[in-house]
DNA sequence: GTCTATATCTCGATAGAC
DNA sequence: GTCTATCGAGATATAGAC
């Protein structure tokens, strides 16, 4: 009797689509929305639990911890960024071109998922955490260092600290999100502004003409 | 027979001169230390008490709750900040010479005070704390905003968002201290990075020579 | 795998002597 | 004002049925 209902019950999802049974993802997803909110410390696993419309202990069953969950929570969204920028950055571009979308697509990506680049910011500063091997979000090698390298190397830029040249740039980016975040212009406007910042910081580093 | 040894106990004190019965400050100060080490969450306040050497008790007479003892100590810190500004910067200058300094000892208070630089970004990602009216540490209206609006009004400043500067601004000395806390240069190297960096700041938002 | 029920513990806050 | 002792809420994590 009870197995017939729980095969209604998961035919019913199916059919309506609406709930895919991908625990571990719905409860990522709801943590997400709760820490946005709250805070991890201000989000009790409880809650997660029935606001993701599951039981307390299942969260334990994915999750040996709250910290890992956390930790998973963060990976989750890396790799999501990664993807999301590889896929919009053209390897066979221009240096210049390259850089630009690096820039321009870290900005929109974090504007349409503003709860993801909240909570990334929470977990860069919160010292207890198990942060281990948890480099800054952008400060992932491969996209950025490798493309500011390969600027060094082709003189495109002046020879400045790599490191240098990591920081501000990445604060460039974080400046104009939260310049955007607050200001709520229209989409065209947005893209305008992205880009007049991208090529401030542009102009900072490029080397200057040599007649 | 108790009251004798309050009063001696009062007055090595005082002779030792080594330890102030400032209790308050002395709260703040260690809530300082273990917050920049474990999060204030990570931070009960009986190790607080445990750590400046006093009750647990005590603390709770000076400040009604944890929350109210965070928000105290970021206005305590806020107030901090503004007065080394203030102290370090001369109004009679050129509004040049102001932004620079501005920027100047933004970067160096900051660096000579990490734990208080790294506690206000704790606190700024932490959703569930009351901060009410407790708007960004740097977006201290009276200081930057004032000069930007001088800036745009005399139109050295391109016509630009006040918002915009402000935010490009802000997140150019992070972007410059974040550098400069894991690069550990010499004092002199460190002041001429600050100063180059304002100066590509000073030059995005300048408005060109018109001849 | 998922649920319910519960064990265990830590922490913030209070009470009351001094 | 400062201390000690303690309370009670609420949190994580586990046990065990289904």
């Amino acid at each position: 009797m009870i197995r017939l209902i729980r095969k209604f019950t998961y035919l019913c999802r199916v059919i309506t689509q609406s709930d895919l049974p991908d625990k571990p993802l719905a409860i990522l997803n709801t943590a997400l929305k709760l820490f946005a909110e709250y805070g991890f410390h201000g989000t009790p696993t409880s809650k997660i639990a029935s606001e993701a419309g599951i039981a307390h202990g299942t969260i334990f069953h994915y999750y040996k911890t709250k910290d890992a969950l956390v930790n998973a929570l963060y990976e989750h969204i890396k790799s999501d960024l990664r993807r999301y920028l590889t896929d919009h950055i053209k390897e066979s571009d221009g240096i210049r071109e390259r850089f630009r979308d690096l820039f321009y697509y870290s900005v929109q990506w974090s504007l349409e998922h503003r709860d993801e680049f909240y909570f990334t910011q929470q977990f860069k500063y919160s010292p207890h955490l198990k942060n281990s091997g948890a480099e800054d979000l952008a400060q992932q090698h491969s996209l950025h260092r490798k493309l500011y390298k390969e600027a060094l190397q082709t003189k495109t830029f002046k020879p400045v600290s790599i490191d240098l040249i990591s920081s501000i740039a990445m604060s460039q980016m974080v400046g104009t999100y939260n310049y955007l975040a607050d200001a709520n212009l229209p989409a065209k406007k947005q893209s305008t502004v992205i880009n007049d910042t991208f090529d401030m910081l542009w102009s900072m580093f490029e080397t200057p003409d040599q007649p």
